[in-house]
DNA sequence: TAATTTTAGTTAACAGTGTTAACAAAAGTA
DNA sequence: TACTTTTGTTAACACTGTTAACTAAAATTA
């Protein structure tokens, strides 16, 4: 009964090199002009056979911010693990992000840009909640070696976030290609501000 | 000669009404359901005549685009001039500039989100450059009045605009309706940490 | 005023987009 | 081999932005 099992690889096959095609398109030409029509050219297909393997348009984005978030996840999992003092840990988390940000401009522009993400869908996102528990920890950690223990974890995380989110979109917005390597004195700037805020308080 | 006042007149109403349509269109269908033929229905007109008075449709968008601007820039100017001290004028604005982004919702979206600013094009909305002079004069003067005088004024400008935004696009991603009142709260945590550091240091 | 030019506005089309219903062909099962 | 299921295709629907070609109205000139 081998072949229901080889028809389970090839569909899988078949999903991943539509994934693969579509990255590609990405890659070259960006989001705004990935289309199912291209990408059916690519693999060589007729377009509703797209259709078989996701639902719509939509649920393949939904793939790449899944993988995005993923991504993101480990990156600051792994920056986490080199260090044992949270504020260390916290401050290296922000340089990874922002990284993270600039070397995956694609995923990062469907994770939070583009995506205006439908709504629930966000919170639906099991890798999103990855990445938003290894932030929330370390600032637990932080808070609790910290002056002021009674801080307000969820609001520090938000805010945490916030400061992240903003220096990088606001640096996307503006400047096109590469982001000025300079740009990464204001990230110092503000996280250690931050940090300062959280453990001395 | 009034005929030519007239027609000038004329053009000008008929501009007015394209941008009035495409609002309405906006205001309750958001940006993604604007559309040229929509607009041209709405008027009772044909689809050409919208490209008599605009270039394309991004035209139409950057025109609100300079809207908003022009709308925020004024709203912080204004709340500015209730304050005399530095520290407290950016704490305002901060507030301020939260409360456009949610009672603006449409504005800020096409200024900061969607707009995907056609690169260059940034620079070039003299209203952007309006709000930006309002920041950072009024950051200038903070640093003025502080213990260190030799702060990188505009590497605050851009933390402290970077923050902003953070916040209200975080905001608006994860909730969908109104902005929960409970949020401002990290919006004061995080505007007064930087203001902290910036006079203090 | 009549003829001519300019302007304003229309229809119809091009080249795209996501999505789906109806059908044909291939593959698996009895 | 005959039947059923899966797989894939064609062709269409309902949209999108944009523009070329044409007509009708208005303004200008003779």
């Amino acid at each position: 009964m081998g072949i229901a099992e080889r028809k389970i690889r090839q569909k899988e096959e078949f999903r991943a090199s539509i994934l693969e095609a579509a990255w590609l398109q990405v890659l070259s030409d960006g989001w705004q002009s990935l289309s199912i029509r291209k990408i059916a050219d690519a693999i060589e297909y007729s377009i509703p056979v797209i259709y078989n393997h996701f639902e719509n348009k939509e649920a393949i984005l939904l793939e790449f911010t899944k993988e995005g978030f993923q991504k993101l996840a480990d990156t600051l999992l792994e920056v986490k693990s080199r260090y044992s003092n949270p504020s260390e840990q916290l401050e290296a988390m922000a340089h990874a992000y922002w990284d993270f940000a600039f070397e995956h401009k694609e995923y990062y522009q469907l994770m939070f840009g583009l995506g205006i993400p439908a709504c629930e869908m966000v919170n639906q996102i099991a890798e999103m909640k990855l990445m938003t528990s290894v932030m929330i920890s370390t600032i637990q950690e932080a808070i609790a070696s910290s002056n002021n223990t009674e801080t307000n974890y969820f609001l520090k995380y938000h805010t945490y976030l916030s400061i992240l989110h903003g220096l990088v979109s606001i640096e996307m917005i503006q400047k096109v290609g590469k982001p000025d390597p300079e740009k990464k004195m204001i990230l110092q700037d503000a996280i250690s501000g931050f940090i300062k805020s959280l453990v001395i308080n």
